[in-house]
DNA sequence: AAAGCGCACAACCGCACGATA
DNA sequence: TTATCGTGCGGTTGTGCGCTT
């Protein structure tokens, strides 16, 4: 049996909204709340609306202290780095950028981030049926691979790799994330025993480094002047004091850590924190996270990766298919080609919060930080070696 | 001038989840 | 325990505008 549909889709407008039903939806809401009820509300006040329809209408467009367009440096390099954590959980996203609404974030990211960041332009609608973009199939796919035949993709399936967790079944979303991350650490540099000359050449034109992260690097003066340049990752801490909202992006080195980490809080919560303290009561967390269920095997891993801070049972972990791959691959998520002579240090981890405060909910991610919601504004930052797996994976099929 | 095309943004749709009866 | 409902999320589609040919 199906479920009922929210609304009776015959007798409700859809379309735009017209300033009339805009005003009427805020006076309502302004006045009364939504009531905990959004199917009923276009009811109560008389709009020929589907209740999923007015709760888009005021979360995105006509609740308070929304902003459109116009993101700014620091809004982009936070979108970025946190698609490469957690992939495209717009709603995680939006929650670290105040006025920001997910689904402006999402379309940021779809007609312009993406593109910048990746040199490519996104294909038409009518191509996008049938063509296959050639940087994700460097990323994932057969091209670069010097050693696999046709149909079966540059990638070692050998090991445990389950079905599930076979490159030939990443998405389109995970193989960008492993783009991007390549991007930012300049591992397209790697590429040199690539066998496909063309796409190589256009893969290294279309490759500048992260446009931001030069930028910021010689703005803050962050990192160790011993660290290698090629060592640089990105990291993001994200605090959510009960009054304060506050964003702020820091880079760190190797070994560089909680130091590090603090040292550029300081020094950003005066430029781009500040910018996000104005917009404070605007943010809300998100209640729900929805987060992937993983399977057993991925569970496992993360108790061994969250090893030190009381095992997968005290943390509300999330998964993704890169993540489960990864580790299929590699068994354990700890760096080991890259890290042991590999000319690609391994990523930094970050292993203590700068603040040392417990969160109470938190996400993992591949990358090398996570962002967490703690609680009472608490936060920190979870190091990992996901990172160095997937240097380990690139390498192994490219670099060498 | 008009058609074609790409882009940006708004809105819709289906699914999954949590709450609850 | 199960069915139902409301909500939230992410992917996709619709639409209007401006630019190019």
């Amino acid at each position: 049996m199906g479920r009922a549909p929210c609304c009776d889709k015959a007798s409700v407008k859809k379309g735009p909204w017209s300033p009339e039903e805009d005003a009427k939806l805020k006076a309502y809401i302004e006045e009364n709340g939504t009531g905990g009820n959004w199917i009923a509300l276009p009811q109560k006040i008389g709009l020929k609306r589907c209740g999923k329809s007015c709760r888009l209408r005021w979360l995105n467009y006509l609740r308070p202290n929304i902003k459109h367009g116009d993101f700014t440096e620091e809004e982009e390099h936070i979108i970025c780095s946190l698609y490469i954590s957690i992939g495209s959980r717009w709603s995680i996203i939006a929650a670290q950028l105040p006025g920001r609404t997910d689904n402006d974030i999402k379309n940021y990211w779809n007609t312009k981030l993406k593109k910048k960041l990746l040199g490519k332009r996104a294909p038409s609608r009518r191509a996008r049926a049938n063509h296959q973009d050639p940087y994700l199939a460097a990323a994932g796919g057969n091209m670069c691979s010097t050693s696999g035949g046709g149909g079966g993709g540059g990638v070692n399936n050998g090991g445990s790799a389950t079905a599930a967790a076979t490159p030939q079944a990443l998405s389109a979303s995970a193989l960008e994330r492993i783009q991007l991350h390549m991007r930012l650490q300049g591992l397209y540099g790697a590429f040199g025993g690539c066998s496909n000359n063309d796409n190589n050449a256009a893969a290294a034109a279309a490759a500048p480094q992260w446009p931001k992260l030069e930028t910021l690097l010689q703005a803050n003066k962050l990192l160790p002047g011993s660290l290698p340049t090629d060592a640089v990752a990105t990291t993001v801490s994200v605090q959510h004091p009960p009054q304060q909202h506050l964003v702020e992006q820091s880079l760190a080195g190797v070994g560089a850590g909680a130091a590090v980490v603090e040292a550029a809080e300081q020094q950003l919560s005066s430029a781009a924190g500040a910018n996000f303290m104005a917009a404070a009561g605007s943010f809300e967390r998100p209640s729900k996270l929805g987060f992937y269920s993983p399977p057993a095997e991925a569970e496992a891993a993360s108790a061994e990766m969250m090893g030190g801070y009381g095992g997968a049972g005290s943390f509300g972990s999330h998964h993704d298919e890169l993540y489960e791959f990864l580790y299929s691959k590699y068994g354990s998520l700890g760096g080991g080609v890259a890290a042991q002579g590999g000319h690609i240090p391994p990523l930094p981890e970050l292993h203590q919060c700068p603040d040392g405060a417990a969160a109470d909910e938190k996400f993992s991610t591949w990358t090398t930080a996570s962002c967490d919601y703690g609680a009472a504004g608490h936060h920190q930052l979870q190091g990992n070696s996901i990172g160095g797996s997937l240097q380990d994976y690139v390498l192994g099929e490219y670099g060498q």
